[in-house]
DNA sequence: GCAACATTTCAATAATAGTTGTAATATTGC
DNA sequence: GCAATATTACAACTATTATTGAAATGTTGC
């Protein structure tokens, strides 16, 4: 993870549409869904929705696929663990207790703890 | 989480300056640093850097404390992972297989999961 | 081939964000 | 109180990003 990478994240969900766009896709899951519907579901006019996904998908936030003459997007849910995991490199300095400490005061709701650590079984 | 915390948590580090403060204030953990060793560590003029610690500490992702005539800036870790959990809300609506599927992919060193999971012990 | 549809490109405009130096504010040690 | 230091506020300027409608591209079903 390069830091190009990492800043072209943040700011593809840095605007309301987008945020709304990816969030709305990692519920569809592996369904994705096409830009139309999109552009329907949050009520953007397309041309301005095609540049958020432009956006996005340059960003590899987005994968797409064409599909006869729709364009089909899905959630790249990989690369925004992997800039959350560049994100807090090194965190504390290989201090265990201070980043237990830091993160007390989270009110987090578990449902995103045990997805995130799902592929982490090993110590 | 409300869609304007996020969108302001994500634009906070879509600069690569920012960026820069937040992973090196997660290194320092609860130490923390203050202002001007900020500046000089990454090699950005002052008053440029309060613009950037301003809108950071705006956005709660860094909190500051007053010691003597100098700031202390701290990561706030916590809000991080809440963004993250507002993220990943509802996703594959509650479809355990996708998910996995669809983080498979990541090339996540395993160093920042067990971090995230610190305080999920619970299934 | 052609009409209907999905999506993108383009160009113009509007809005927002980033950088810089200078001046202001606040704190310290004498 | 005063000089030195740390940090921030301000104002001017530059640069980037967002939004829009009209036109272009590409795909389908007939």
């Amino acid at each position: 993870m390069d830091k190009l990478t990492a800043t072209t994240v943040f700011e593809s969900l840095s605007s309301g549409v987008r945020l709304d766009v990816f969030r709305l896709l990692v519920k569809k899951g592996l369904d994705g869904m096409v830009a139309g519907e999109i552009a329907t579901t949050l009520d953007v006019p397309p041309t301005n929705m095609s540049f958020h996904l432009k956006a996005m998908t340059q960003a590899r936030l987005l994968s797409v696929e064409q599909e006869g003459r729709y364009q089909r997007y899905r959630a790249n849910i990989a690369l925004m663990l992997d800039t959350i995991a560049y994100l807090t490199e090194e965190c504390c300095s290989g201090n265990p207790q201070q980043c237990i400490d830091m993160r007390a005061a989270s009110a987090c709701s578990p449902s995103v703890l045990p997805l995130i650590s799902t592929n982490s079984t090993k110590t």
